[in-house]
DNA sequence: TGTATTTTTCTTGTCGACAAATAAAATACA
DNA sequence: TGTATTTTATTTGTCGACAAGAAAAATACA
C-alpha cells in the first residue's frame, strides 16, 4: 500500500498536484482500495506523491468538505465509515433524486443530452453483457449522472452526485464478496427511461423513475440481509 | 474593510484559527458584507486575522468547496456571484426541500425536537413583531432548519441548509434596498406547520410545507419583479 | 500614434521547518 | 505487581520564504 504507482512523471504543473491528489485518493476511497476506517497519513502521501504536504492537506480538506474522510483535531484522519444504520436514510434519498432528476430531465432536455444518455446506457448494457459487476456499477451511475444533468438543476445534480458516490462505495463493499450481477431488466428499465425523456413526457419519467430507483434498492437491500445473515452465521 | 476588528485576542488555540476564519467570512459573505463578487486577497486576510496564509487558505478552500467562493487557478478569488438567470431551479430545489423535510419532520420527530422548534418560531415572530427584516431572515431559516433536523435525514438537512444559506443571501440583497417585510401570515402558517408535525400528519405537514414555500417564492419573484422594473426605469 | 514585445509587479502554489497537542513508552512509587 | 507520573515519540497545525503564472506597465518598433 506504501508504493503502488511511484512511476508517476516527475513533471508536474504548478497546481495540479493537489487535483490528482484530490482525484485519486477519490477514486480509491469509493473503490474501496481504502476501505472504511483506513488511517490517512499526510507524511505517507507526501512522500507516494512526491510534493509537500501543503497540497496533500488542501485535498483532504477537501474530502473532507465532501463527507469521504474524517478528521479528528490534531489527531488522526481516516476514511469515513458507511453508516450502516441509518442505510434507510440514504436510499430514501436516493430514490427522490432517481425521481427528480429523471423528472426534469423529461421536462428539460436538450437533443444533445440524449446522445450522452444513450453512450452510457450502451456502456451499461455491454457490462452486463459481460458480467463486469464493478462496470456495471459506474456506467450505471454514470448513466443517471447524464440524466440529472439534462435535468439542469445544479441543487439537485449536486445532492444526487453525492449518492451516486457512496452508493459506489457500498454496492462496491457487496460485490467484492459475492458474484451478483444487476439483471437483463435493469437495462430495459433504462430503455423506458429514455424513451420517456425524449417524448418529454414527465409524469411517466417521474412513475419510471421512481420504480426504477426502487427495484435497486430493494436489490441492494435483499442482498445486503443475506451478507448479514451469512457473517452471522460464521 | 481592511481594518474592521483587531481587536481579537490575541491568544488563540491551535487550530481554531481556521474554524474562526471560515464561519467570519461565511457570514459576512452571507450578510452581504462581502457582496457578490467581492475580490477575496488571502494576504490581506491574513493580516487582518494575524495568521499566516496557510490557515486562511484552509478557511478559503472549505468555503469553495461549498460555493460560496470562486477560485481562478493562480489568479484571483471572489465572492461568488448569484446566479439570477437561474434562479427557477434555486426555488424548485428549495420548495421541494421545504416538503421534503416538513414531511419527515412529521414522520421522525421526538419530543425534544418541537421545543427547538417552537423556540425558532418565537423568535421569528418576535423578528415580525418588530419589524426586524434581518432577524426574519435568519430566525426563518433557523426555524426550517430546525424542523429538517427533526426530520432525520441528513443528505436532505446537507441540501436544504445550503439552500437556505443561499436564500439568506438573495433575501439580504432585497432588503437592503426596500423595507418590505414578511407578513403575519406565515406566523400562522409556521403555526399550522408545528401542529401537522406534532399530530405526526404526515400527508398534511406535506401540503404545508409545500404551500408556505411556494408563498415564500412568490413573494421574493414579486418583490424581484418589482426591483427590476424599477432599476429598469432609472 | 498604434501595436508588439519585454519587463515589472503582484498573487498564488509549494516547500521545508518548527511548535503544539496527543498518544505511547518509560520510569517512579506504593 | 499495579498505578501514577514523567518522558519520549509521533502527527498535526502554523509559519515564513521562495518560485511559478498571469496581469499590468513599460519599452521598442512600425
Amino acid at each position: 500500500m506504501t508504493d503502488t504507482d511511484n512511476n508517476s512523471l516527475p513533471e508536474r504543473k504548478r497546481g495540479s498536484g493537489v487535483k490528482m491528489v484530490y482525484a485519486i485518493l477519490r477514486d480509491e476511497i469509493l473503490d474501496l482500495v481504502l476501505p472504511p476506517g483506513s488511517p490517512i497519513d499526510e507524511v505517507q502521501l507526501a512522500e507516494r506523491f512526491k510534493l509537500s504536504r501543503t497540497p496533500i492537506r488542501e485535498a483532504l480538506v477537501r474530502l473532507a468538505g465532501e463527507g469521504l474522510i474524517d478528521t479528528l483535531p490534531n489527531r488522526s484522519t481516516m476514511v469515513s465509515n458507511i453508516d450502516f444504520l441509518n442505510l434507510h436514510t440514504f436510499f430514501e434519498a436516493l430514490v427522490l433524486m432517481y425521481r427528480v432528476t429523471t423528472r426534469l430531465a423529461a421536462q428539460n432536455h436538450r437533443p444533445e443530452d440524449l446522445s450522452a444518455i444513450r453512450g452510457f446506457h450502451e456502456d451499461y448494457a455491454a457490462a452486463v453483457q459481460s458480467r463486469d459487476a464493478l462496470a456495471m456499477i459506474a456506467t450505471n451511475a454514470a448513466f443517471h449522472a447524464a440524466i440529472a444533468e439534462a435535468g439542469r438543476n445544479p441543487y439537485f445534480t449536486g445532492l444526487f452526485r453525492r449518492l451516486l458516490d457512496e452508493g459506489r462505495r457500498i454496492l462496491r463493499l457487496y460485490y467484492q464478496s459475492y458474484e451478483e450481477q444487476f439483471p437483463q431488466r435493469f437495462v430495459d428499465e433504462h430503455a423506458e427511461i429514455i424513451a420517456a425523456i425524449e417524448a418529454r413526457d414527465v409524469e411517466a419519467a417521474d412513475r419510471l423513475g421512481k420504480a426504477h430507483a426502487e427495484q435497486i434498492v430493494e436489490q441492494v437491500q435483499k442482498l445486503f440481509t443475506r451478507n448479514n445473515k451469512l457473517e452471522i452465521d460464521l
